[in-house]
DNA sequence: TTGTAAGCGTTATCAG
DNA sequence: CTGATAACGCTTACAA
């Protein structure tokens, strides 16, 4: 019994195999507990079972949801997942893009957004190119010019939809807390908030303030909010953690939310359904899987090449934060 | 120029090469932008520069703060995390840790507790061994004789402590919120209450309730509290989730935390400084991080080959959900 | 100090 | 249908 029939036989080949010798090859893999290395397998095939996913920190629910939905079908596929946390770095994102490629990963998914002028980006790209001339798929979770595929959803839309949902409500004056300055996501949702106040001829109303992306920033920017009255008759947050902080320095305040304000986030993260947040609803554990089923999809034959950007929907998800404004101007 | 030369100067070697020969290497290294084959690499060597980490679910974050710890030493070591999920499922673990041992990981690292007088963990200790056997390191999060190093914290006294702490708050009866049925952790933290209860002579106003490890689980244990009146004085949570859980039900009920009832966590998440909740902190980060700091380090000599228990230390952590009882009996 | 060659465990190719 | 062998890219004796 040679290895090349072993092999036959165990890697699930088409190449015609006895059914006697077959069933002595799987007995004595069986007694054996063998298992082929999924390192020389990989050696010889164009990838290895390995499929990376870069995230800026895996402790962020946004980006768990996201690693969740790739672990899922990468191992569905018989893949394994890697993780990298980048901290938002773009050099370390291209380390860590390095580290992958030297595994000949399937394919890489670049789940955090980027920064507006971020003069390391071109050198992402570059890389991102030089692993794609590799073989090696990469998809990128939002809107920045990898040149690669990109599956993501419009900001833009989801910051105007849920603008005009308060605005809808009869709020005039709203405050946007923004995410951290210089990010991409930053800037599509301040611009859609921006533009929905605009075209509901509210753009006096609109009230930009400094935030970030977590829960002490939202916590902060509206502990500033209340230092300068009047308040406004609703704000929104860049994401829900935000929206969750400013809830919750409201309410320490003893303000009524949404009775005397109302409060919208972005995201629809667990934390979101818990506290009763209106916010707007994004597929990301889809991302994640529709992003590595593309990997292990495309993993066979050849890359497509392309660098097309899928845009999946959101939804408005009003629950007990946000109220028609009943009161005085 | 041999690959050999190359070799020796690339990957750090102490055989000797001039000084010429090494900055020609490197001169064409960086030109080409080559860098090793980790694949190749890994084939001759001990073992890959793969760390696995096996979580339940990484958007718990409870692992999502432990797979940070183990990726944040693993990357500053050289090494890549691979992260699976397993779903509390006791043979997904099993396969998941063959498929990491058939790329020869370094070391994996199990996350999450197991389930009392489990069938299947004959099998996972089992296949632990014979992955040890194959030189890699595994080391158990939790308390769970897997046969391998063990870095955990006292669930049992962590739970006793916080009810010792809700005692001297002149708490009589106090109900705790048990997490999901047969697992480890579930019933030491339980014993820690109860035992605590015990000592302070407070038996008959110990009273469990079954609960899980989620926001849904803690609310929904909270209304049934409710449906049944007296409520207690106060109620302990399995952890920080669920006692958010019990908090808003019991909040959404009209009921004054903590002026009526105090309400306790175990974890110390995030949520739990968010929402100001009485907890008592456990070590997770270091947990993580220092499993993959005894993978990496012992990753070059002898595997020690025990199988000891490091535990790690909790402290308690008093914010605002719990409050000395001022009322009735 | 440099080079040559063996070997790691697969799969694919080509003979038998 | 089965078997030998090359090749994948690296590191490490061993030779020169």
């Amino acid at each position: 019994m040679a290895v090349a029939t072993a092999s036959r036989v165990l890697s699930g080949s088409d190449h015609p195999v006895s059914a006697r010798t077959r069933a002595k090859v799987l007995a004595a893999a069986a007694k054996l507990e063998y298992s082929p290395s999924a390192l020389a397998r990989a050696m010889v095939s164009p990838h290895s079972g390995l499929v990376g996913v870069l995230v800026s920190d895996i402790v962020n629910p946004y980006f768990a949801v996201i690693a969740r939905g790739v672990d899922d079908v990468a191992t569905r596929a018989g893949y394994v997942t890697m993780l990298s946390n980048v901290d938002r770095r773009t050099d370390t994102e291209i380390g860590r893009l390095r580290a992958m490629r030297d595994y000949r990963a399937a394919g890489v998914i670049f789940a955090g957004s980027g920064y507006v002028d971020d003069p390391r980006t071109p050198d992402l790209v570059k890389a991102v190119s030089r692993a794609r001339e590799e073989g090696i798929r990469a998809v990128s979770l939002a809107d920045r010019d990898l040149g690669c595929p990109t599956i993501t959803v419009d900001n833009r839309a989801a910051a105007h939809d849920i603008t005009d949902h308060l605005v809808s409500l009869c709020h005039r004056r709203i405050a946007f807390i923004e995410g951290p300055p210089g990010m991409t996501v930053t800037q599509h949702r301040r611009d859609g908030f921006l533009a929905a106040m605009s075209t509901a001829g509210l753009a006096e109303g609109a009230h930009c303030v400094p935030g970030g992306f977590d829960f002490e920033a939202g916590h902060a920017a509206a502990v500033r909010l209340m230092a300068r009255p009047p308040l406004p008759d609703a704000v929104l947050a860049a994401n829900d953690e935000v929206a969750v902080g400013a809830l919750s320095a409201l309410r320490q305040a003893g303000i009524d939310v949404p009775g005397e304000i109302s409060v919208a986030g972005i995201n629809d993260l667990r934390v979101a359904q818990h506290v009763g947040l209106t916010t707007v609803s994004l597929p990301l554990y889809e991302m994640g899987s529709m992003a590595a089923r593309h990997i292990v999809e495309s993993a066979q034959g050849e890359d497509a090449g392309d660098s097309a950007t899928t845009t999946l929907s959101h939804r408005l998800i009003t629950r007990e934060t946000t109220a028609r404004r009943t009161s005085t101007a």
